[in-house]
DNA sequence: CAGTGAGCGAGCTTCCGCTTGACTT
């Protein structure tokens, strides 16, 4: 009860002073609170509902969906397959207040604008919406823009429509045939390969594509050839005229030969080439070439340049981040316009637009762009924040201005009673145009430093005095591993994926253990120079060089290579590179209004199911990618490699023997360990794994030993562990190292503890990842950000900050489903 | 997260596309 009359005061109190403010700020503040507002927008993103808020005024609330209110359940199949394949929708638990909030906001507006994009996933949400909140739809318009310009807004109110059904109808066929490709076929692989797994149509084709990349390595076998290169000394006396050979010479013996003809020639300049050559800019930035070339040029991860782009987009300094558009408003070409005069003059101006070539894109937004062109830098935000942002201008800038101009002089050097001839080749800028601010940089290294510059002055029929010619042994190059950026620009080719997925999709393939993003050790290998000097010498070296050397790269695991292989086999169609081009299609029509959409689900459904029975109905002896190595010599029993339940696995011995009886003996497992795979992996190496645990010694008189398990190699000692780092192992690791990692470990074991109360043995201040925290009974707590120096906390105040935050709810414990029957 | 894995066996996992925070040890 007194609780209850100290909160009535208090709210009491509040309006008293509400009162007062109100009256005191009446004329400020009349307008905003009384007016009803009669019109409610509703946008998908909160940063445009506060921009479209400004441009449109008092007499209309902008409030934000946060992109879909209502999906299928997430943990059920939820498509009535018997009937008509009826999606079954909910509003996610985490939407349900923001839902009433809209409810609430349209029950009292005379007007409802739904204002999501205009695609596919925009259409759906705003019908999802009218369904939700039961709009009436005389009350109800559809808008929509594809810019966030007051002009565009305007426009849109004046231009309302209604919502197309045949394009909702296409996002329901897309929404129901993902959830049917992907728990339909997830289930088979928990049954047949591990639990846990997932398949889809974006994740297993993106998948496959790393898997047949890494193959095409490993069948990759380099052609060697020689490379000519000449350095000739012109009349002067002094320059050198550096020149390549236009063939490559075959073998050591053909080199050999060339460069014995070259000895007595007489080498002259036999042609001079000139012609211009222009560059052009490339388009403004979609997702897809930002994520590109923020990784190439500021070594960003896909998913780190979508999170600092977000930032700079909720802070106003760019147009929407997730968009396939290489499209610019009006507004925003009129300022390039401007900048580019005002910056570099009128000369360095040129007026472009751009198309889409992608597949599938649907431009429901602008290209990426600064809010304000003109803005060379921003002021506030972290260094990626700036370093983004200036790529992001430079980009749009550049694609507004005029091509560069450049010069290409080609030489041909040629002597008598030599059938090849040499060239070389320079650039030289007439007009830098766009390249003065802005110049894309390529995946392929050799091309970002391929710099060819200007040719000494030459003229024709000059004679050449040969310095020396070196013929080098090149190798053909094998096929790149994909990047992060590089997989997605290969996604977006083929039409899989969409902006907003391109970085999730890549997360959860190396969450499933499908694609491990890591560094490659080159190979060494050698290669032969024949050198021909001027006094008619030839020397022959043997050089060697580190090849396919990779850092940061997509690679297969095992189980990325069974999941693959399993799904090629069964489910081919699915995994074809254009299946998802060719659902798209149907999606065109259902959306043009000409095929239904379960119609069209259903010719899917009437192939694909077959196959989930056809692949579960197959009893196999052996796992999905079991390989038999042999037999161990000692024990006399098979040795294999499996995906066991937690990963790649050796085993001896069967737990059934031939007659299905179960053997006396259980078989043995081992982990493999990093870099091994069941795809190579041999007898011996297998039989080896099982040499683990082992002893690596002794200290304070306690054994110490090594194995490896869930976490990695590791050192166990007095019944703790230690892992073990990269740089040793499990099985090379030797008995001083071993001391010296407990040693190590014990040092930071105690540099964790901040303090300790002796009263309360129980709570401790730790050092963690995140900083210091509470740590009691098991549990940690969170200390506040008011707290500077938590060696000042007292027994009491923890205790305080366990106490406060125990009675907040826990939020695990309430998302518990109830179980069915 | 904790150093396992042939089975007595519960219940769980999973898709793709829209969108942001809250919170981590």
């Amino acid at each position: 009860m007194s609780l209850l009359s100290v909160k009535i005061t208090k709210r009491a109190l509040h309006l008293v002073l509400f009162e007062l403010l109100f009256v005191s700020l009446q004329p400020i503040f009349q307008k905003k609170t009384r007016v009803m507002q009669k019109n409610l927008v509703i946008v998908e993103s909160p940063a445009k509902a506060k921009t479209i808020e400004k441009f449109l005024g008092k007499e209309y609330k902008v409030m934000s969906s946060y992109g879909h209110v209502r999906d299928l359940k997430s943990k059920e199949f939820s498509v009535d397959i018997e009937h008509g394949y009826v999606p079954k929708y909910v509003v996610p638990t985490d939407k349900k207040k923001l839902v009433s909030e809209l409810k609430s906001f349209a029950d009292k507006a005379e007007c409802v604008w739904l204002a999501s994009d205009e695609d596919r996933e925009g259409e759906a949400i705003s019908w999802h919406l009218s369904e939700v909140l039961k709009l009436k739809p005389e009350l109800t318009k559809r808008i929509v823009f594809h810019e966030i310009t007051k002009s565009a807004i305007l426009k849109a109110i004046e231009n309302p429509r209604d919502i197309d059904i045949n394009l909702v109808n296409a996002q329901q066929a897309r929404r129901v045939l993902d959830r049917i490709v992907g728990f339909e076929l997830s289930p088979i692989l928990w049954r047949k390969i591990k639990p846990s797994l997932s398949a889809g149509r974006v994740q297993s084709v993106s998948v496959r594509l790393i898997v047949e990349q890494e193959r095409q390595i490993n069948k990759f076998k380099a052609k060697a050839s020689y490379r000519v290169i000449a350095n000739f000394l012109l009349p002067d006396g002094t320059t050198i005229l550096k020149a390549e050979l236009t063939k490559r010479l075959k073998d050591l013996e053909e080199a050999n030969a060339f460069l014995n003809s070259c000895i007595k020639a007489q080498f002259k300049i036999s042609d001079i080439q000139k012609k211009p050559v222009k560059k052009s800019p490339a388009a403004p930035f979609t997702t897809s070439t930002l994520q590109q070339e923020a990784a190439r040029k500021l070594g960003f991860s896909v998913g780190q340049t979508m999170m600092v782009a977000q930032h700079l987009y909720e802070a106003g300094l760019i147009t929407y981040m997730r968009t396939d558009s290489v499209n610019l408003s009006n507004l925003a070409l009129a300022t390039a316009k401007e900048t580019v005069h005002n910056e570099y003059g009128e000369n360095y101006y040129n007026f472009r637009q751009y198309h889409t070539k992608s597949k599938g894109a649907q431009e429901a937004h602008e290209a990426i762009r600064p809010t304000y062109i003109d803005n060379a830098t921003i002021t506030k935000g972290t260094a990626q924040e700036k370093r983004l942002y200036e790529l992001i201008r430079k980009r749009t800038l550049a694609s507004q201005m005029a091509d560069a101009q450049l010069e290409r002089t080609t030489l041909t050097v040629t002597a008598e009673g030599i059938n090849e001839r040499f060239t070389a080749v320079g650039e030289v800028m007439v007009f830098d145009g766009f390249l003065k601010l802005y110049r894309e940089s390529s995946d392929d290294e050799e091309d970002n430093d391929k710099e060819s510059g200007l040719l000494p002055k030459v003229s024709l029929s000059e004679i050449l005095e040969m310095q020396e010619i070196t013929a080098t042994e090149r190798f053909t190059q094998r096929p790149s591993r994909y990047t992060e950026a590089s997989l997605v620009r290969r996604m977006e080719e083929l039409g899989i994926g969409r902006p907003s997925t391109y970085a999730p999709i890549i997360q959860t393939i190396q969450k499933r253990g499908y694609v491990i993003k890591g560094d490659k050790e080159g190979v060494e290998r050698s290669y032969h120079v024949l050198a021909l000097s001027k006094t008619g010498e030839i020397k022959e070296s043997l050089n060697t060089e580190t090849t396919g050397n990779d850092r940061n790269k997509l690679m297969p695991t095992d189980i990325g290579l069974v999941v693959n292989d399993f799904l090629m086999q069964y489910f081919p169609s699915v995994l074809e590179y254009n299946f998802t081009a060719n659902v798209e299609k149907d999606f065109d029509r259902i959306a043009e209004g000409k095929s239904k959409w379960n119609a069209s689900i259903d010719k899917f459904y009437k192939v694909f199911h077959p196959m989930v029975d056809k692949t579960l109905a197959i009893k196999t002896e052996h796992k999905v990618g079991e390989r038999l190595l042999g037999t161990d010599p000692k024990s006399n029993k098979p040795v294999y490699v499996k995906i066991g339940r937690y990963g790649p696995v050796a085993q001896i011995g069967d737990s059934v023997d031939k007659n299905g009886e179960k053997n006396a003996e259980k078989p043995r497992f081992s982990p493999l360990m990093e870099g091994q795979s069941i795809e190579t992996l041999e007898l011996e190496e297998a039989i080896r794994l099982f040499d683990l645990p082992r002893t690596v010694g002794m200290f304070e008189d306690q054994e110490m030993t090594a194995a490896v398990g869930r976490f990695g190699p590791y050192i166990k000692f007095q019944g703790k562990y230690v892992s073990i780092p990269k740089t040793s192992s499990a099985m090379a690791i030797t008995e001083e190292e071993a001391i010296e990692l407990i040693k190590d470990k014990r040092k930071k074991d105690k540099e964790r503890l901040i303090k300790q109360f002796d009263e309360e043995p129980e709570i401790q201040i730790l050092n963690g990842r995140f900083g210091p925290y509470i740590s009691f009974k098991k549990k940690n707590y969170k200390i506040p950000k008011t707290i500077e120096d938590p060696k000042t906390l007292s027994l009491e105040d923890c205790q305080k900050i366990i106490k406060e935050a125990g009675e907040k709810p826990v939020r695990k414990s309430t998302t518990r489903r109830t179980k069915k029957k």
